[in-house]
DNA sequence: TAAAATACTGAAATCGCTATACTTAGGACG
DNA sequence: CGTCCTAAGTATAGCGATTTCAGTATTTTA
């Protein structure tokens, strides 16, 4: 009873998000600020109004406090993955997804700043790769119950999904290093579907045109 | 002068290459036997008899004497891609170096329980991620070196990449899950060459015949 | 409002890792 | 052989991340 609608949860839920939120918005400007190792646990600690074992608790570790976002974009992405009702091919959700990142990281300024600090610490990098990893993983799982017959089901998924993640890597690292704004879309999708077109064993219907107008690449769907 | 032939090099070379198989022995038996968080760098220090100072001079993480082994195969590849008297192609050389791997492997009894140590160790997996993206760069520069002109050559040379190590990764998973011991080169060779007939924009010569008759995969060079 | 559940805090201890200054052993050279 | 230089090995001090745990505050719920 008692607290009318709370649009999604209760008081305790809605507070520990917003915590949440404040806490990366605090470590992320100051990691932007002085860096990632220069910035203590005391220091955020401090600065979020928070003791260091709340901090601790909310991300297990530092890194973990700096990748936060990307943590976040990887969930979203395994919840569209296993949304119960989606019809769209693993390819497709993927293919989706990318375009929704490239999006909110337009809105967002602070981004590419905090995707060159993060590729330029080491603790960072690593965590990254974590991360690439889950994608991986996540795309390969799925392509594999997705229906896809071939003689190394797991192994020549895993190589569909690792070509796809590393483009994207790829590319981001090419917007990121020279500050690109605007190609970076077409070449994202380019990449996208450049993979899904050449990978022999696993052939999908694609979404087709509607956002396809960029592609740079030989995409002849063959 | 004096010291007539060392085989290779003076006697403080020796030694200190000698002192670094040890440690390397010493840690790793250490780590199967009680696991790698459980082995403090103390009793690393302890057993192999040394200070944790020397400990720390030769390997400058506990994580990265654990996978000692795996960063000098991956330093044997980038030789190999970077000795100025080749005259292999780069994807000749990776199928090379995953052959030589293989073999060494065989070789060495405990390989496959260390594997399986460091795939349950987070930490160590993350570390295991750094090495194959080592591998993953090494290929790439030297494809883009080695003259493949494509739209997005670098993009491109990465996606391959990535190919040929994920798939690399997934057979080794699959081996260490299964204990299996004779099919692994078959299938480790097989990813290869998948990857390598199937990559449209990179085209090579490949060794051909020689060691390519367990190729269960869709080989037709095409 | 009282009790149960959960969030927050504080303190202590462990451990990896860095920095630094010191000791010892190998090698060059007269 | 003795001297000196360099590099290997050591001891010490200390920072900071992370864990554990016991205690306090706040929400929920009955």
């Amino acid at each position: 009873m008692a607290t009318v609608d709370t649009t999604l949860t209760s008081l305790r839920e809605r507070k520990k998000a917003r915590t949440r939120r404040e806490l990366i918005d605090v470590a992320l400007d100051l990691f932007l600020r002085q860096g990632f190792e220069q910035s203590t646990l005391e220091q955020i600690a401090e600065e979020a109004e928070l003791s260091i074992s709340t901090v601790l608790r909310y991300f297990n570790s530092k890194s973990r406090l700096a990748l936060a976002i990307n943590h976040d974009l990887l969930d979203q992405f395994r919840a569209r993955l296993e949304a119960p009702d989606r019809e769209i091919d693993t390819l497709s959700c993927w293919r989706g997804h990318v375009e929704d990142t490239v999006r909110s990281m337009n809105d967002t300024p602070k981004a590419a700043a905090l995707l060159k600090m993060v590729m330029s610490e080491p603790a960072l990098v690593a965590g990254l790769l974590e991360v690439r990893q889950g994608y991986e993983d996540a795309i390969a799982v799925a392509l594999v119950l997705d229906a896809t017959p071939t003689l190394m089901p797991d192994v020549h998924a895993r190589m569909l999904a690792a070509m796809l993640v590393a483009g994207n890597a790829a590319v981001f690292r090419a917007w990121v290093a020279g500050g690109q704004r605007e190609d970076i879309r077409v070449n994202l999708l380019a990449a996208v579907d450049f993979a899904i077109d050449n990978f022999p064993p696993i052939r999908v219907a694609k979404p087709d045109a509607q956002s396809r107008e960029g592609s740079v690449e030989g995409a002849e769907t063959r």
